[in-house]
DNA sequence: CACCGTAATTATGAATGCAAAACCTTATTT
DNA sequence: AAATAAGGTTTTGCATTCATAATTACGGTG
């Protein structure tokens, strides 16, 4: 019997994922300073671990490090957001053409799974969530570009810090599963622009929603 | 007077940033373990920063930390390099068509001059490529998303990984400045369509080049 | 009362110290 | 001879400690 890996991450990563949680939720508020010395105790930990995971999150974007003055959480005014929204839609869209080209059809049965329980969710705001961004990513990970998909996880995280921006507005759930289906339905009909396309529009819906 | 400034950046960006130079110039091999103890006494430092640059190279890609067992230079293969590259490709030619629609004629006139100095340096094969990085770098500055910035740095240093495939390659020198020439062109026409479609070109040539 | 300079406090950046995990060598067993 | 177990060594990950920069508090001066 394998010893089920007691450790599952580095410490550092475990804080840059509590920091993160933190940050989405704005209990860390941005342009905030953030406590080293107050974290750590709280986490009953020492410094060192905590300011790699401050270095990780500083390279993602989501805090910045002032020269002797610590670190801070990023601010993100609203072009910042929308920049971020924009290249998102243009990492996804793209995505989505590759996926109209060059996914299996066990690959394409597996999104179309996943689309029907998207139908199905629609009563339920919080799942649709959930299965809307299991959608997302499962096209991006057909797609099969793990520097992609890295790029891509970063910036929803950025989105993120502007917690009243959600990629998905409540109020779009029919309009984005009607979307959806176009996408799908490019998808099946093997058409790469036709898909980039309407991934691009599923974007574009959801900006100017959020705005 | 001021006192300019005695230390311009952290330790651990000073580090990192001599990491990436030997990680470029394969003077730590993909694929090697990187001797903390033995780099920090080169440098003359102690771990603990040189860790925390570690970690920022990490999350930029450039190296893989292994639970426990320390941290090696990222190995990329084929399939990584033009992955990486259709990312770069996908990013700048969506800069080169926001710079046709937003762009100011100074701007413009900047990019102007820039290939201008291309031209020149034809016959100078490092001049031509320091300038052509010029002009990609202005390029993307001119699009003003620093988000984007940021993900084609961070993914021409991966580019950079495997030195034998320069995003440049000698022989397509002239070509290289003809597509630089047609790129201009659909910029001062504004043309966003016909310079995002350029600019994939040019990429496009480039990669075929450094296969 | 405002302003400025100095001392005390606090926080950051980096070095050092230490326990545990991984690794390597060697010897023992089958 | 191959496999493996034991012991010692190295290296990692994290905690602790220390020096210095930055901030605050305070008191004197105009």
């Amino acid at each position: 019997m394998p010893p089920l890996t007691l450790t599952p991450r580095a410490l550092y990563e475990e804080v840059a994922e509590r920091l993160r949680e933190r940050i989405f939720s704005s209990q860390l508020a941005p342009g905030s300073w953030i406590d080293e010395t107050r974290l750590a105790e709280e986490y009953g930990i020492s410094r060192t671990p905590l300011r790699e995971a401050l270095k990780v999150l500083a390279t993602e974007g989501l805090v910045t490090m002032k020269m002797r003055r610590g670190a801070y959480v990023t601010e993100v005014n609203a072009k910042d957001q929308s920049d971020v929204y924009h290249l998102l839609s243009l990492l996804e869209s793209d995505a989505a053409g590759v996926v109209a080209s060059r996914a299996s059809a066990r690959e394409l049965q597996d999104l179309q799974d996943i689309h029907a329980e998207l139908a199905s969710a629609v009563g339920e705001t919080s799942a649709f969530f959930a299965v809307n961004e299991r959608f997302h990513m499962r096209l991006l990970e057909i797609a099969d570009n793990r520097w992609r998909d890295q790029l891509c996880a970063d910036l929803r995280k950025v989105m993120k810090l502007n917690r009243h921006n959600s990629l998905l507005k409540a109020g779009r759930i029919q309009e984005s599963l009607r979307e959806h289906q176009a996408i799908m339905d490019a998808l099946l009909a093997r058409d790469a622009a036709l898909a980039t396309q309407r991934m691009r529009e599923h974007f574009s819906g959801g900006l100017e929603a959020a705005a």
